[in-house]
DNA sequence: TATATTTTTTCACTTTACTAAAATAGGGAA
DNA sequence: TTCCCTATTTTAGTAAAGTGAAAAAATATA
């Protein structure tokens, strides 16, 4: 069941009255008013439409208030194993449902994955420390300290630390793949 | 209107008859055809319901897009200027139209954002440099060196280097709002 | 090709969402 | 305290979602 009562209090944030929020969203006061206080489970279509009156996403209002786990101590963070990856992967993000997710990636000097790997969504690197070669589909691209790189996951890629110094650096995936 | 054929297009990926999945999500066979041919627009609970039978999230079945990726060198880095900040932002992701953004935030000792900001979507940070403290509405996180966080950004929030050094933290957002 | 089985769609029914209007509750002014 | 106005909830009706069973379509097998 959903929880309608994020509905009231985003509503009550943004100050708007039932009347309102029924008037931005093109969603009858007694539809809201029902929904708030559970008493009834909406049609999508009408979650939509509550959204673009609060102007969130439903990604942000079913994961509005969820503050557990919000922090990773540096001390607490979980280190990931992947089958096929002898390299190092610890993770940023909380392991609550999210859209987002963030790991610290760690190769020592000459290590590579010799799999490509593939996974929905879309990601983002920064290299924190050395140099990192990123190998998309059959590119080889070059990162140095500093630099950073966007690509669609999608695309078969895998991490190479050519150099003889520790490379460092973070990466931002939506949605999560671990 | 919800498109339905996503929810076709999965189970056809997943390789599971309209059975299967009826069974794994608790919705009758029929309902799920309806739902796959928009025939019906499905409730909230419903959708739920066939996301499990799915094994995605309803971040993940509403939907993202792929583009194509690129390269920001550290000497092309875009500097971000904003009209109620003095913090220094550097965007680290390329300038095209994407669902995931990351930025490089500077604050220099004791320097602050006096205003909250709140905008769709998720974000994490993690702390490269020095410590960080984030108002996230009422609620003060102290963050140190190597410390993550990760919030819903409709939360209105602020960040804050309460300390005698520079702070340097790297961000990761969903959708980009800048 | 014919038959059997599985998958999907349609049908008719029950249950529930959504609505406009009415009733109730809350707040402010005189 | 009374009155007025606004905000919210309740009511009763219509429309639509969800269902099990039957029908139709698709696929597999001999």
């Amino acid at each position: 069941m959903f929880d309608g009562s994020v509905i009231r209090k985003l509503r009550k944030e943004k100050n708007l009255s039932l009347k309102e929020l029924s008037s931005k969203s093109s969603v009858s006061i007694a539809t809201v008013s029902q929904i708030e206080r559970d008493n009834t489970d909406p049609a999508i279509t009408t979650l939509y439409k509550l959204c673009k009156g609060l102007d969130v996403t439903i990604a942000e209002l079913i994961g509005y208030d969820d503050n557990t786990d919000r922090v990773v101590k540096k001390r607490d963070r979980k280190t990931i194993t992947l089958p096929d990856s002898k390299l190092k992967y610890q993770l940023l993000s909380s392991r609550m449902k999210r859209n987002l997710e963030m790991v610290l990636v760690e190769l020592e000097p000459h290590q590579e994955d010799r799999k490509l790997v593939t996974h929905k969504g879309e990601e983002c690197g920064y290299v924190l420390q050395g140099s990192l070669t990123i190998i998309l589909d059959n590119e080889e691209i070059h990162l140095e300290e500093g630099d950073s790189i966007s690509f669609n996951s999608t695309i078969p890629h895998r991490y190479v630390n050519p150099t003889d110094e520790k490379s460092m650096s973070v990466w931002a995936m939506t949605p999560p793949s671990f």
